[in-house]
DNA sequence: ACAATCGGGACTGCCCGTTAGT
DNA sequence: ACTAACGGGCAGTCCCGATTGT
């Protein structure tokens, strides 16, 4: 079933309407016409405007997961992988996990599976923090270090300039490694 | 004239309910019945709900200024006063923006007015920062954890533990003053 | 698939609607209830207000080409039908049309296509008595003539009385064909 | 009483507006702050909506029996003043009136005074033709032909190109007097 | 599996008029 | 006399999902 890959356009559909215009533009229509879908082969995939989100969160948890970190690579590895992706632009998972918890905060009712989900996702990676980097003093700084990356991405705020940014990332990796070693 | 304050119970109502419930339940008449006031009042001190949550952005703006800091307080007390006023629940000025920002991104068109208001009540807190603090890697470290720390409120993440919390404020104040010294 | 033939019944109930109780009546509540369709029904159809009264030009437009005349009646006919079209309360097209403007120029916003639809019926009436009648200050007059028919009919004034009216008929008739020939 | 004119200003703001944007203009808002009056101070001189188009139409009419025609002018005179006042922009008192019925027609409700009064005028205009020209066939044609110069003021529509108007215009004063006389 | 059609409900904006103040 | 604050109510839009049919 599924002849034409339709599940996955779709959850691309709906991941780019969120990035390109936001939550709003969210709506059964939209998203069917950009995966050029019926409205109603949308509800066959997908029973809800919920289930449509939970989709998208599903997706994009198991794409964190092989994405992020080769276990096991040192506390300068994850440390700039994880800067990185939370400050690249939204095509990113971490981005859009954020944008989607705008969207369910945006809209009314409980959503505790969902946002169990986007809870896990970042547990995984604080997790993965704490492993690599021995200090957790240090690890918790990088975590809030890049949620706050995170937020400025979010929020559409003028983030810290490059230069800065990247001083930043070099301090906490002395911190990491004061004498260069891998970690 | 204004009767009764209402304009300020007006904009309290929709604080409350921003943080209370998200923006999904703010609503002309949830907002009005909340302020007690009927919804041909509330149009009548604000023309439509993009001039509401400007009124409240102003409002936040106005007050984060009076609240923020007294300048030449020294390095650690813009970290401290920033750090705690990031972190704690949303009745805070800087919670309360971001809200607004989410407010913003859900729904459609532009609200480039808010938005700048928003920006520069950031860009005012950079530039603290940065004043008091000498060292901008470290003035930069702080306000990108300041920033994680509002996400994760922002977004209802559980948060680093407070321990940890503290664990990482310390760390920054080490820096600010390494000797203990104010600043 | 149109299981009931509600395109045709929203717009019957719009046009009653416009002809019976005026602009004023015409909201999509009143059309819905009228066409025996729900509010969500109706939208579909028609996606707008602007939508549903382009729907009915439309069709009017239509009708007026197949009924008007049959080209090449000759000068007596058209000046007959085009009069009498004219003066018959509002269930013909010509009328309608009229309401419809007024209907449109009663609510804000450019609303070019219809516009242009209804200049473009008249268009048609005027270039067809310019082809029928050959005098062409005759078939100019018959037109305003005609015109001031219908603004009598559309703001409800008392007209001129039938025997008149059938005197200036006549005597646009004889100057059509002074021998009573050309029909 | 009166200060400064304001009732004036307010039915010269309403007519302003009427012409300009069309009925659909026409709130106690934008007239009050076109005439530089307070709402408060419009509905002081006009306790409705309907008592300020009534005030206007009470104007018109006045002004109309002024400008329209020195009786006993003849039968000339009349044709030609009549035709000119119908076509000219909506600025003379006909149309005026004629935009009025429209914005009338446009809301719910029975304004059976306005429209009397609206009746009434044209009723003057329509004996002053009749007493002027003795043929009542003619008399009821330059009636009907000056209407419909107003349907196409009032619609939008296009006219008769100028020179055609003018032939119009010349065979009705030939058939008032055919050798040229005074009527 | 997929698509068209339909229905109920809700949000935003705003009009019009009253009542209280100056 | 004149102004401003305020109230109730509704129009217009459209979203989301269920129900049909193919």
């Amino acid at each position: 079933v599924d002849a034409g890959g339709k599940r996955e356009r779709i959850l691309d559909a709906l991941q780019d309407l969120l990035v390109e215009q936001g939550p709003g533009a969210v709506t059964p229509d939209t998203v069917a016409a950009r995966a050029q879908v019926s409205e109603g082969g949308l509800l066959h995939y997908f029973r809800s405007k919920e289930a449509l989100l939970a989709g998208l969160v599903e997706r994009a948890a198991a794409r964190l997961e092989a994405d992020l970190a080769p276990p096991g690579a040192g506390a300068r590895a994850v440390i700039e992988t994880y800067l990185a992706s939370s400050s690249t632009p939204a095509e990113e998972e971490l981005p859009l996990c954020c944008t989607l918890v705008a969207t369910l905060r945006g809209s009314t009712g409980a959503h505790d599976e969902i946002a169990g989900s986007v809870a896990a996702v970042f547990g995984v990676v604080t997790e993965r923090l704490h492993a690599e980097i021995g200090d957790p003093v240090l690890a918790g700084t990088v975590r809030l270090v890049g949620d706050g990356l995170l937020l400025t991405e979010l929020v559409g705020l003028p983030g810290p300039d490059p230069a800065l940014l990247a001083g930043v990332t070099r301090s906490l990796l002395d911190r990491a490694a004061p004498h260069g070693g891998a970690g």
